[in-house]
DNA sequence: TGGGGTATTATGGGCGTCAATGGAATTAAG
DNA sequence: CTTAATTCCATTGACGCCCATAATACCCCA
């Protein structure tokens, strides 16, 4: 494999598992970090829950600019407006690493992805953003989204 | 490579549970206060009872900019346009935080958002401004908001 | 091509700092 | 003079920082 830093360092790509500590930390893996602190420097880092599954999500400014996008649709002070702000932004945090390159999990974050302190975790590259699974639901996921999108590919219809 | 401590910092984000004292004092969280100082350079802080929830919210210059904004979406002395300034403008005070980051909570805003002294407060970060909720009435709040900001961003629910 | 050496990563635990909180002291007001 | 409000100080407890170790991947050289 190309051990050229920066080659291929252009999306979160691949999955990890790595281990959660008693204090409820995780190593990031390392091939993301890199891509992680090039992001950070374009505006920052945020990790929040995945609204629509059983996950968290980290992405950089980018990430983030969509969400604002979605919410500067409606006008100040419209009850949907207002509406997309408390669902999404009070779940969001700034996404910091220690020195050794991991994040700190709390107990919310933990509690909506199903992971546990002391555990494991998987990372998932989704591009420009990567999520954290539990291993387990991260395998239903993953054979159910491999089944359905070779049947995208093949031309067939969803259900 | 750590994401610089108290940088970035550039919008009110996750949501923290923090102890209303006997005199009706709380502290503002740490992050949030990086932020207010930073808004407080740029015109000024406001705080005053949300008017269509039971919270209170403050912000800076660019939170009373979007009141002004929908304010101004009206014509001078149309009756609508007195009524949004006379329900809004009146009730927000400026806001001061004491040596230690904390707030006092007077009886109306204490009233307002069912909280009590002693008690706990909640604060929830929306961006440009925060919010200081009862416990228990956030946690209803935010279930909804989460169900219905979901349902959104599939594309349901346009009204 | 295989083996050993080296560097980087992953993991665990202990320590220090700062934030959060409670109470006392000082000033202002009635 | 009494009462209330604001400022100041002290304690606590959590979180981030730093170390030390273990495992892995990588590289160089025989």
């Amino acid at each position: 494999m190309c051990t050229d830093r920066g080659g291929w360092v252009e999306f979160f790509l691949s999955t990890f598992r790595n281990r959660i500590d008693a204090k409820g930390r995780v190593s990031v893996p390392a091939p993301y970090r890199a891509l992680l602190t090039k992001k950070n420097a374009e505006g920052g880092l945020i990790m929040g829950p995945d609204i629509s599954a059983p996950a968290l999500v980290a992405g950089g400014r980018d990430y983030l600019d969509g969400i604002n996008r979605r919410i500067d649709e409606l006008p100040d002070l419209h009850p949907e407006r207002e509406m997309l702000i408390d669902g999404l932004l009070p779940f969001l945090n700034e996404l910091s690493l220690d020195q050794e390159g991991r994040v700190q999990l709390g107990a919310q974050f933990l509690e909506h992805a199903g992971l546990s302190a002391p555990g494991e975790a998987v990372f998932v590259g989704r591009r420009n953003s990567f999520q954290i699974w539990e291993p387990k639901a991260w395998e239903a996921r993953a054979a159910e989204a491999r089944a359905k999108a070779a049947a995208y590919l093949r031309g067939e219809g969803r259900s």
